[in-house]
RNA sequence: GCGCCUGUAGCUUAAUUGGAUAAAGCGUCGGCCUCCGGAGCCGAAAAGUGCAGGUUCGAGUCCUGCCAGGCGUACCA
């Protein structure tokens, strides 16, 4: 905790001849409780002071002032280690808990400032894959941790509604016209329609051809194609915000890359004006070479737009619509390259926001069995695993606790749970392997755990059957186990800060683990109502104090919960 | 070919951003409910961090080279 962190400054400060911030960054939590609560590695100041980092450490240790709130303060071999009270610990944490209540975590350093997330993105006339998990919880977590921070969000669905796509889809659906009757299409059959068109893709070869054609009539507003792509995103829209629903997932905006093909053009005239965009072989580029990657491409041969055209015309947009502090897009690592084009040309545009936009870029989600591929049909369905999971929590349910009243709706809890946390507790750099034995484990590190946890919070709370004091004494709390707790509970802030710092909602993630865990542990060796009138509600309010925190960190990942299940 | 990312117990991951004896979960084996919920807890076996060098008082973390996998590399998004 800050404050403990910020007397042990003060207390050195005399002792060295180095600024407080420096002292500030040297100071460490040591890897284990037996090393104390806090830890000055000596190394460093070896060199300064020309004297042995143990010589150091017991130097300052014999000179140091001690008493409260540390206990001892002790050199070990080149370290100088702090051992706070712990009363005075559990005292601080659950006092700051107790006064901030369901805002604990929180802080006002984003007041003012406004962080666009662009995430989730879904291609219209697809359905929602189990791959699209992975930006749409995370995007949705950086949506809630910037929140908590005081920063005004716009969660921004940049549907992925324009691009050739569109134009094989309505080859595909006039060859098949007569079959399908208009007002009733659903996602379904754009699905079979988009998958048809590239098996007869392959022996056809006129088809693409088409398809183009279809797109360049869509791009121009021809009437038909319009209605077609109308219909196209409507319906796609409709499937994606129900099972967004089930999700918890809300977007400020769904306005995608069709939005922006008129600006599109406006920018491609703009950078040919200025000379940074040149023709070549046909199409309108801008040469990047000098820094080691492809052109940009802006312009096909055939006069339609790319993807990075509208990347940049939106990206412009957001600007002058938000000013935005931050432009966050949480996007696959395929991409990496293409953002790195994106943002090099809104440089070269001479914006100085082109520095605030971040690709938030994550690894490849793919299964047991093969890659991911629309094309071919080949995908795990989003709604599926939801499903599958939701009913293998129903199955435990009724096996665990079969009086329980609402299980429908706690079996939506825990099975959305299980598979939002079995995906974002992943580092987003990394590759995942989706496994449906792995995912449909509700046992060890998994979200299920993380709320039987704090259903067993709330269950002690039930059983006192009393109202919570208002106060207690906590300097009552001096276990192993509740030190080892009350450190964490003193970390969520913290905690909070870096998972914003680094786009990274896992570190909420593990972090929620370890503290469930370390609780379990808690409760297993102790007891908190028991005859001793004090100590049980000094206990009860640390209870107290943990289910907020879990509460708050399944929230910010965008994780519910129920009260029993 | 070139560029970026990844490589830690059988499997999936962590490691306070360069610090003390590399930590968990799954799986395996063995224990724990007259006591606040066993979707839990405790213990055992199991890696010296892809390989080889280097920098450093100190390297899973930084640098170099190699190996393996993934992604990308001009008209898809």
């Amino acid at each position: 905790m800050k404050i403990f962190i910020d007397e042990i400054v003060r207390r050195l400060q005399p002792l060295l001849d180095v600024p407080a911030a420096e002292i500030e960054s040297l100071v460490q939590v040591p890897a284990e409780a037996a090393m104390g609560d806090y830890a000055l590695p000596c190394f460093q100041l070896a060199k300064k002071l020309r004297k042995a980092p143990p010589a150091i450490a017991g130097e300052l240790a014999a000179k140091i002032e001690q008493g409260p709130p540390f206990d001892t303060i002790e050199a070990v071999k080149g370290y100088l280690n702090f051992f706070v009270n712990r009363g005075k610990l559990a005292e601080a944490v659950l006092g700051r808990i107790l006064a901030d209540a369901d805002r604990y975590g929180e802080s006002d350093s984003g007041r003012g400032k406004t962080v666009i997330i662009d995430f989730s993105a879904p291609n219209i006339a697809k359905p929602l894959g189990l791959h699209h998990i992975r930006s749409t919880m995370t995007g949705h977590a950086l949506c809630r941790i910037f929140a908590a921070l005081g920063y005004r969000t716009v969660a921004w669905n940049y549907l992925g509604d324009w691009g050739t796509q569109f134009g094989q889809l309505m080859v595909s659906y006039k060859k098949r016209e007569h079959e399908l009757s208009r007002g009733e299409i659903t996602v379904k059959d754009l699905l079979d329609l988009y998958v048809q068109y590239h098996k007869e893709a392959e022996e056809e070869e006129t088809l693409d051809d088409e398809a183009r054609a279809w797109f360049r009539k869509l791009e121009e507003g021809d009437p038909e194609a319009a209605g077609l792509w109308r219909i196209f995103r409507e319906e796609s829209l409709k499937e994606f915000k129900r099972i967004y629903d089930r999700l918890g997932v809300h977007f400020d905006t769904y306005e995608g890359e069709s939005r922006f093909v008129k600006e599109s053009m406006e920018v491609i005239r703009r950078l040919l004006e200025s000379g940074l965009a040149v023709k070549s072989e046909g199409a309108v580029i801008v040469p990047l070479d000098q820094w080691k990657m492809p052109p940009c491409l802006l312009m096909k041969k055939d006069g339609t737009t790319l993807y990075a055209t509208r990347d940049i015309a939106a990206a412009e947009f957001r600007h002058a619509s938000y000013q935005f502090d931050r432009l966050v897009y949480v996007v696959g690592s395929q991409q990496k390259l293409h953002f790195r084009q994106v943002f090099k040309v809104l440089e070269l545009m001479g914006y100085d926001w082109a520095g605030r936009c971040i690709h938030a870029d994550f690894g490849m989600l793919s299964f047991t069995g093969g890659t991911f591929s629309t094309r071919r049909g080949k995908l795990i369905l989003l709604e599926d695993v939801l499903d599958k999971a939701v009913e293998i929590a129903r199955a435990i349910i009724e096996e665990k606790n079969p009086t329980l009243e609402n299980k429908d709706e706690v079996a939506e809890m825990v099975g959305v749970g299980a598979v939002i946390f079995g995906d974002i507790k992943h580092r987003r750099n990394k590759d995942v392997v989706f496994d449906w034995d792995t995912a449909l484990n509700f046992d060890g590190e998994t979200g299920p755990y993380l709320q039987y946890s704090y259903v067993r919070l709330g269950g002690i709370i039930r059983k006192y059957d009393e109202p919570l004091p208002a106060a207690a004494n906590f300097s009552l709390l001096t276990t192993d186990e509740e030190r080892a707790l009350m450190k964490m509970l003193g970390d969520f802030p913290e905690i909070v800060r870096r998972a914003a710092a680094q786009y990274e909602p896992s570190i909420v993630a593990s972090y929620l683990l370890d503290l469930s865990s370390a609780f379990n542990t808690f409760y297993q060796k102790h007891r908190v109502i028991s005859d001793d009138r004090e100590l049980t509600h000094a206990r009860l309010l640390f209870v107290s104090a943990l289910r907020t925190v879990i509460r708050k960190g399944l929230d910010l990942l965008g994780i519910r919960c129920p009260e029993r299940m």
